[in-house]
DNA sequence: ATGGGTGCAAAGCATTTGCAGTACA
DNA sequence: TGTACTGCAAATGCTTTGCACCCAT
């Protein structure tokens, strides 16, 4: 049993929630690809192909509930419909889209945090988390 | 007739689509509500007020063309539907976005410009454009 | 008049929910 | 054993599309 999956078992037990092998399963799903920004389909697919017949329905109510849990966070990445990575840490991070590719390259600069904290404190308001995509071109597509 | 129309019907013949009555009527409820960062249903319900039988279909269109033509920007506030605004000059501007209330207050900070610019040049990446929503709670919910 | 624009209804996706059956504590 | 969990299918919410009619040019 690793460490992802002791922290699974302890957040589902402190909520009176119960440790499944399909909630298992997606868990880590997420965490396998954890660079890759897995969409519902993704995860639908994966799981499938592995011979675990898992529901769409099942894999939105665990991810929402992996969510709330603390373990995952949902990512808007400019699409019609949500990704999920692994929770940082930090009260946020950003996303680098490739317009011409799609690739998502992650980051977590310091230097925007702080900006941000800044503009927070300019309008009297309390900050929570962010969330911050920037389009643009990598450089293998501008070749 | 104003400035506003007058930039709108620019737009639209540059392009030789046509300046109709309906295009009009739905450009002018964005501008006339540029701070509350309308989505579909509402532009709906208030030209339907208004007594003009508009269609969500036509709607959609319309604000497709127009954010098209540079005339609108499509804003992503954290819900599972779009916002439109007036499109700034800037290539992207930031929202801050009360949990509790929903009031948004929108933002563009110099500062947070040059930071955004640093990373995409750290990543040799292009930046064209950013989307950057802040969450957390404003002055009055925090009584 | 003629081709683009519009309303209406149906279709398309992503996501949620009701319910009956299944499996974990 | 009892109840939370799951699959299935139907429902929902937002958005797009097909088609016949309408109106700017």
């Amino acid at each position: 049993m690793n460490a992802d999956q002791e922290r699974l078992e302890q957040a589902l037990r402190s909520r009176d929630l119960r440790v499944t092998r399909t909630r298992r399963a997606i868990f880590a799903e997420i965490l396998a690809s954890s660079d890759s920004h897995l969409d519902v389909r993704q995860v639908h697919g994966r799981l499938m192909r592995k011979g675990r017949n898992v529901s769409l329905a099942t894999i939105y109510r665990t991810l929402h509930l992996l969510v709330r849990s603390g373990l995952l966070s949902r990512e808007d990445l400019g699409e019609s419909h949500g990704h999920y990575e692994p929770k940082k840490r930090a009260a946020g991070h950003g996303h680098l889209i490739c317009s011409s590719c799609g690739r998502v390259f992650e980051f977590a600069d310091e230097g925007i945090r702080k900006a941000l904290a800044e503009v927070g404190a300019a309008e009297d308001f309390r900050l929570e988390k962010y969330s911050l995509q920037i389009f643009g071109s990598c450089r293998r597509c501008r070749k």
